[in-house]
Formats: structure tokens, C-alpha cells, sequence
DNA sequence: AGAAGGACCAGTGGTCCGTA
DNA sequence: AGAAGGACCAGTGGTCCGTA
């Protein structure tokens, strides 16, 4: 009982590179170009070690090496334990030495996104609770799957960057030429993703929750906090200046 | 910062008892017998003690004796600490003696949403993640609100009880008829509302969180474990049960 | 310095089991 | 015995901060 939603991951595909599975799920605005790098990374497919560990693992996954650590095209660093630090990118730009794109960042999203979807699907078959959301669960399934390099603290630290790729790729895509061209660091790329945020919040009743809901890619993540705090900072601001202005209270809108 | 939810709790109406409060939201089956008995109850309110304790408990109102131990119409025992059990009563009945009908326990279910509903309002002033569900956070705060008598093991309970009270009320009554013609005690009844429920979720492809999501007073409450998992074995039945009479399959539907 | 992510922590969903 | 509910526990959402 406590272990069948485990051995349903057992049942279910973890043979393969979810790297290598999703090519075609490439980030929406660029080319295609990292996956190819991607998939060009050598893959050793996992082997059992026939082995089971006392509790809530049984038939636990190991991955070891193998293919996971060339996503990024540096021919095979086998002492590297982390991610390559990401670089602001244009649109389509391929990032250069031991760097990651944009691109790639929303298309992590992206996978979370199936690996959320297999985890529902698993759920539905065995009639127990389905995640909408991309739960601690997910990122289990997905280090199972053999998706190592993501995990939760990076994908929340960036979620409002992928709503605003999401919600308006067009500004999406003029911030990061901007910051790019400038020099900026993804730090400051990432800080400067709440402005317009806010602002698609305010033209939309500065309901945060709302307008992640209603688009079906963004629903699965949970609100960030931050993004949450600066929508309600920013609604009481409007308001205050509204009544100053001496105009009709427009609150209810 | 992580006061000001807390903080809300004290600016709400905390000074009324929610038993007096809701009269008119009596249980649907009831004649509103048992709230008067209830309302010919006396109520003290409650004394504040200028004292504030260190953590997360700012403003703190202490309750202590008064009005709620009375709900019953027992005359004031005040060493009494748990509430009466509950009996099987027709709808509208009221249960004589130190007992409570199941209209009562059916109108505490509606209680539970009204709290649900000021946190809600709470959350959304306040720019705060905003429960669907009656999560601990509610019962938290129907407990701070005076609603000692509400606690999540019992309401969990008897969540699938008030299900098909919602879904299908006159089995709903017919069911209670039966059980107190026979002289069952609850849990008899109990276990026997498992039954028309998972008749209605195969009636409606056994999705049962569907069901639940589609009744806006049942959508607030999570579906329990066991009734999940009957439906999910009786799918499985029913779809063996097909395929052995040889009739087409039919599990899409 | 800027950034990735292991690991921690307060509060959750779930319900057992000591209580009356 | 039947039943109410305090209190516990595994696993959650959230993110800090030791790491590279």
C-alpha cells in the first residue's frame, strides 16, 4: 500500500533520457539549437543493482554515471556535480563555454511539466490523490527519471521568469535583449522579470493567482511568494494614487 | 510578517459564537429544531486576559467556559470537555438526551465552509496564498473563532457521510430512516454511506474527485482515502465483470 | 563576486490510539 | 462495546546558506 505509487515508477518509462525523449518540447522561442548539442552528449542507460533498500525505495533507480552530465556539450566533465550557471541569452542563442541559456532554463519548465503529467497519468491508474501542481512529488519522479539537474530551489527561483516567457514572449524576449546587450548578469535579468509581471497583474485585476490559472502551462506552478507580495504592494500603491487623484474609486475593478 | 495573518484573525469577528451566528444554515434535511435548543442555550462571551504569548499567538482570545458547552441544551455541564455522540436521527429529528443528530453533525460541515470563507477573504486582503480546501489553517481558525466543538479527525470522518448528503439527499434520508428504524448506531450508518456513493461516482466514470469538485459545498473538502480506493477497486470490478460477459469495453466511459 | 542545490524547517494532510 | 479528538508522523512547500 504505502509503496504502490513507487513501484508504479518502476512500471513506467525511467529507461530512457528524458533529455534525449523531448527534443520536439524545445523552448518556445528558440531553435532547437542547445538540443541538438544535447542530444549529440553520449547516453549510457542505467543499470540495476538488483538491490532494495528497507523502506519506500524499493526498486530504487541508479543512474550513476552516464550521459546526464554532456546536456550541456562540454565532452564528458566527469568530476562537474552542478549545472553550468545560466547566461542571459537572446532568443535561439546557444550559450558559449560552460554556460546555459535561457532557452534551456524554459525548457527545464517544460519538462517538469511532463514529468508532472506522468506522475498524474500514474495516479489516475491507481486511483490515489493527482497532483495539479508540480509537487515535491514531480521533482522526485523526475531525479528517478534520471533528470538530475533539476530540482526544486532552482525551478522556484525562476518561475516568474518563465510566467512572463509564458504570458507575454514578446516582452519576454525584448528584456532579454536588452539585458544581454547590457552586459547583465542573471541575476538582474531575473529581478527585472517582476516589473512587467506586475504590470500584466494590474491591467488584470491584480489577481496573480488568476492569471496564472488561466494559462495552462503556468497553472501547475505555485505563485511565488515574492511575485505574490510585490502584485498586493503594487494594488495598494494604484489605489492610493487613485484616491489622491481625487478620480472615482475604482477598487472593485 | 508572519504575524499578519495572525493578526487578522483578531480583527474578524471573533466576539460572536458561530453557533448563534448561523442559525438560518441549518442542515437542508432539518426544521432548524435543534438550532433553536442550541440558541436557548446561555452564552457568556468570552474575556480577554491582556496577555500575549511570545510566538504566533498574538492577541490570543481565550474562550474559556462559556455559552459553547451548552449547544446541546443540557442544562450547563460545565466538566463535560468532549461533545455528544452522535446518533442516527431522521431528517429533522432532534436527538433527545447527551446526544447529537446527524442534521447537527451535517450543519457543522456547513460551519467549517463559512470559516473557510473568511480565511479566504482574510488571505485575499492580505495578498496571501488563498485555501479552496478546509485545510488545518480553518480549523485553526474555527477553533480561535469559539468552535471548540469543530475538529479535523471528526470532520474527516464523516466527510463521505456528508457527500452523499449533498449528492443525493433523499438516499441520503432514506438511508438515515432505514439505519434508525433498524436501530444501528453511526457507525453502522457510517460505513453504510459508502455504498450509493460509489454507485453514483460509476454512474459518472468513477471519477470521484470530479464529483466532488462539481458540488460547490462538497469541493471543499478533500475526498477521503477510503472512498477513493472502494471506487477505484469497484472501477476494476465493474470492468472485469464487463470483459468476462463478453460485452464490448467499455472503460472509456 | 554570482549562482546552483543539498538540506533544513515550520506547518500539512492524514489518522491512530490513548481516552472517556 | 462505540465514539470523540489530542497528538503524532511522514512527507510538503518554501527557501536559506554552506558550497563551488
Amino acid at each position: 500500500d504505502t509503496t504502490s505509487s513507487l513501484d508504479a515508477f518502476s512500471q513506467q518509462g525511467l529507461s530512457e533520457e528524458p533529455v534525449q525523449q523531448e527534443k520536439q518540447a524545445a523552448g518556445s522561442g528558440g531553435r532547437g539549437t542547445w538540443e541538438m548539442v544535447v542530444a549529440g552528449g553520449k547516453k549510457k542507460q542505467r543499470r540495476r543493482m538488483g538491490q532494495k533498500k528497507l523502506v519506500a525505495e524499493v526498486d530504487h533507480e541508479d543512474e550513476l554515471q552516464g550521459g546526464i552530465d554532456d546536456e550541456n556539450g562540454d565532452g564528458g566533465d566527469y568530476e562537474r556535480q552542478r549545472e553550468h550557471p545560466f547566461i542571459v541569452t537572446e532568443p535561439g542563442e546557444v550559450a558559449r563555454g560552460k554556460k546555459n541559456g535561457l532557452d534551456y532554463l524554459f525548457h527545464l519548465y517544460e519538462q517538469c511539466r511532463e514529468f508532472l503529467i506522468q506522475v498524474q497519468n500514474i495516479a489516475k491508474d491507481h486511483g490515489e490523490k493527482c497532483p495539479t501542481k508540480v509537487t515535491n512529488q514531480v521533482f522526485r519522479y523526475a531525479k528517478k527519471a534520471g533528470a538530475r539537474y533539476i530540482n526544486k530551489p532552482k525551478m522556484r527561483h525562476y518561475v516568474h521568469c518563465y510566467a512572463l516567457h509564458c504570458l507575454d514572449e514578446d516582452a519576454s524576449n525584448a528584456l532579454r535583449r536588452v539585458f544581454k546587450e547590457r552586459g547583465e548578469n542573471v541575476g538582474a535579468w531575473r529581478q527585472a522579470c517582476y516589473k512587467p509581471l506586475v504590470a500584466i497583474a494590474g491591467r488584470q485585476g491584480w489577481d496573480i493567482d488568476a492569471i496564472f490559472n488561466a494559462h495552462p502551462r503556468l497553472a501547475i506552478w505555485y505563485v511565488p511568494t515574492k511575485l505574490r507580495q510585490l502584485c498586493h504592494a503594487a494594488r495598494h500603491s494604484a489605489a492610493a494614487s487613485r484616491s489622491i487623484s481625487g478620480g472615482p474609486d475604482q477598487m472593485a475593478f
